[in-house]
This record gives C-alpha cells, sequence and structure tokens, in this order.
DNA sequence: GGTTGTGAACAAATTCACAGCG
DNA sequence: CGCTGTGAATTTGTTCACAACC
C-alpha cells in the first residue's frame, strides 16, 4: 500500500534497493524482477515484492519493475532529490576516510564543514576544505536548514559534540563513535559502530562448528 | 534461560551492555541495576533483562547486576576471550582508519597483515605495518586459524578480495564495501554501510515536519 | 524497600502460497 | 505463462505486569 507508513525494517532496506537500482540503470536494463533484485541485494524475492509494495510503485506483473521509476520512487522516498550539507566533527582517519568516500558525493551530501579541537589540525587542509576550530561550528551553520552532522571523535567527546551540533541547529546527527548520545526531542540520531559488528562476528564464529545455533551469511541488514 | 540460544537480536546488543561494563567496572561501581544499564545503553529496562536472562547471568533482586561478572560472561559469550588475528584488504582511508582504531586492539583483534593492490602503496608502512600486495594474502596466512578478513576496498573489488579471502582459508569477514558479496557455506559475514545510514537519516529527515511517521531517536541497533 | 526473572500480551517482520493480471 | 501484489500464517522481537526473592 502507497499510504502506509513504510516500516522501518524497509526504510533499512531502500539504500541497498537504490544501489542494485543504479547499478542496473547504468548497465542498461530497462525492466527487473524480484527475483534478480533479491540476487542482487540478498533479500528474499517476496521480500523485496513486499518492501517495493510500500512505495506503491508498480510493477508490471508478467514482467517485472521499471528500472528508472523505480529508482526515481526510492530516490524520491530517501529524500535525496534535495542535496544535503554535512558537517563533520572529528577528522582523524575515519573523518578523512569520511570526507574521501566517493559514495557521499554521489549521493548528494556535500561536506561543508570540517571541524576539529586538536589546533595542530586547525588551519590544514584536507582534500582543498579546511579544518576549523570547534568554537566556528555554529557561525559556520547559520542560515543552512537540514543539515547532517557526523561525530568522528573519540568516545568521549561524543556527547559534548552533540550537544555543541544541536545548539548550532543541527537536527539529524549521525554518530560514529562508540558513545550513546543523548538529544532533545525532534533530533534525529543514528548510530554506526565499527567494532560493534566485528564482535558480533566473533560471537557467531566461536560457535561456527558447535552442533549448535545456525548462524547466518547475514549482513548488518541482510537476509 | 541459559540454555536456549541467544535471538539475534540480543546479540546485537551483548557489545553495547559489554562497553557500558567495561565503562563502569573502570569507574569503580560493583553492581548495576538494569535501569541503570538502560540509561547507558538506550534500550528498556525490561530488554536489559530479558537480554541478559539469556546468558544465564543471574543478578541478585533488590541490588542488581555483578559487574565484574556480567562484564566476564559477555566478554566470553562474544568469544572475546581468544585473541582475534585481523587482515584489512585495502589500506584507503577506511582501511588506515581500521588500523588507528583504538577499539580494535582493546577488544583482542590483532592486525596481523596489511593488504592493497595498488604498487604505490605497497612497501610503505602504516603505524609500523608494511602493506604487501595482494598475491601474498595467502602465504601469510598459512597456519593462521579463525582469522578474520576485513574488506575496505572499493566495491567494485570486494567480490574478488572476498573470493581471495575463503581461498586464504578466512572463515570470518567484515565487508565495510558497499556490495553483496556471496561466499561459500560456512563462512560468515556481516557489512557495514556508510553511507546507508546517512540514507536512512535523509529519509526521517525530510519527513521530519510532517504530521506523519514518528520517526525514531534510535540508533543502528537501539531501541 | 528495591530489583530480578519471566509468562503472557502485543507488535513487527518475515515467509508462504496463491489469486490476479499483463 | 511469468511475475506481481497481498492476505494469512509464522516467526521473531518488544513491552507489560507481577510474583519471587534478597
Amino acid at each position: 500500500m502507497s499510504s502506509d507508513r513504510i516500516p522501518e525494517a524497509t526504510v533499512a532496506r531502500l539504500p541497498i534497493y537504490h544501489r542494485a537500482l543504479d547499478q542496473l540503470s547504468g548497465d542498461g536494463a530497462e525492466t527487473v524482477s524480484s527475483g534478480r533484485l533479491a540476487e542482487l541485494t540478498g533479500v528474499t524475492a517476496a521480500g523485496v515484492r513486499k518492501d517495493l509494495s510500500h512505495l506503491g510503485s508498480y510493477g508490471t506483473r508478467g514482467v517485472g519493475y521499471d528500472v528508472r521509476y523505480l529508482l526515481h520512487s526510492i530516490h524520491e522516498a530517501l529524500g535525496l532529490r534535495q542535496d544535503w550539507p554535512v558537517v563533520i566533527v572529528g577528522v582523524g582517519n575515519l573523518g578523512q576516510a569520511l570526507v574521501h568516500y566517493r559514495g557521499f558525493a554521489e549521493r548528494g551530501f556535500t561536506i561543508v564543514g570540517l571541524f576539529d579541537s586538536d589546533p595542530t589540525k586547525v588551519g590544514t587542509d584536507v582534500y582543498g576544505m579546511p579544518i576549523r576550530p570547534m568554537d566556528e561550528v555554529a557561525d559556520s551553520l547559520e542560515g543552512q536548514p537540514d543539515v547532517i552532522g557526523v561525530i568522528a571523535t573519540p568516545a568521549e567527546a561524543a556527547q559534548q559534540v552533540a550537544d555543541l551540533l544541536v545548539a548550532a541547529g543541527v537536527v539529524s546527527i549521525l554518530n560514529f563513535a562508540p558513545a550513546l548520545v543523548s538529544v532533545p526531542d525532534g533530533v534525529l540520531v543514528r548510530k554506526v559502530d565499527l567494532a560493534l559488528e566485528m564482535q558480533v562476528l566473533t560471537f557467531y564464529a566461536q560457535r561456527r562448528d558447535e552442533p549448535t545455533a545456525a548462524p547466518r551469511t547475514a549482513g548488518g541488514s541482510a537476509p
């Protein structure tokens, strides 16, 4: 159903479909079946159909989905029509990796500011962008709506940085620091924890040969 | 129940409890209640109790959980008693970020090899570790059991690298490339997608002021 | 008193299976 | 005939509420 609210689990898979469709589109494919999308994404065919049905994007029975139309629908649904300004706080290796990350620019994320508390970093450039001191965060966002703040600092600084970002008017935060940050209502936070997935992996790895539990060839948000 | 299989959702939260307990332990706390753990992790108190009940780790009614004992239990459950050797393939910014990542060494992950296909990188050092050519992956893992392979290459190379790792005997893979990799049965794969969470964020961000769906202050695996 | 452990109720997500349609 | 869309069944996960216990 098109008008229903899209389930969280489905939302988490939309970027995966988006990527697959992007590739299919680049390869010149006109249509794609749920079965083929299943292969490309690791979701089951029925799962693909259910997910897509929430978008209201109609496929054609006996044929499949129109690649360009579906890509467009998901693009819109994810809010990727507009460009999203991003500020990155903490320009260590992870921060730099994010600056260089191709996927960002490709998907409409524009980095508008880099900030770090380390005075030896402030003033230097990363990819032509100057690293600025923390106390300039608020000023630099003056008048910019819908800015996404990225926390790429050590865990200890995370809450402080989150407070700073919120004070500067940021309403969406992606937190790479391995720490829980609390924010006022109305501010969205999502977190990515590099070590967490590794630890989940060891949980299943050590049980690999035991007769017990069936693990999974699953990914962070796959099958 | 101690003997039941631990639900996947619970497993995904164990590292979060582990971190909170690590901190509590460092602060000298002897016991902790499910309510306090809830505050520290963003899980509900009842959720904490249910999760911990799967470990069979008994708390004490009226008192709470013994911090050190619980930390130990989770440590064991996650398989962190042993040291896990890790090879990183792809030493771009992300690969380097992983090499520098404090959390890794702290949790018993030891990087035993860095590999890259770029000849200008091969031979150079990162943090005292030499970057080696791809064709040495198999040799370098000779006789090493339980190695975890990390894919930190661009998407195009991911499948190829996965094949290489599997051929070298790796049975657990953490994939940071935004691509699905397929592996034989018995090989575990988990994936982390840096851009995915950002796109999920924009999905909810654009709906922020609409009268519709209630978003979430949720994180990748939180409330 | 405070806090755990858990069955029972509820909600969300996945899988099945098939009718419906091009 | 092939493939979508979807109700129904199933599984998985979360929340509630309270008895059991220190």
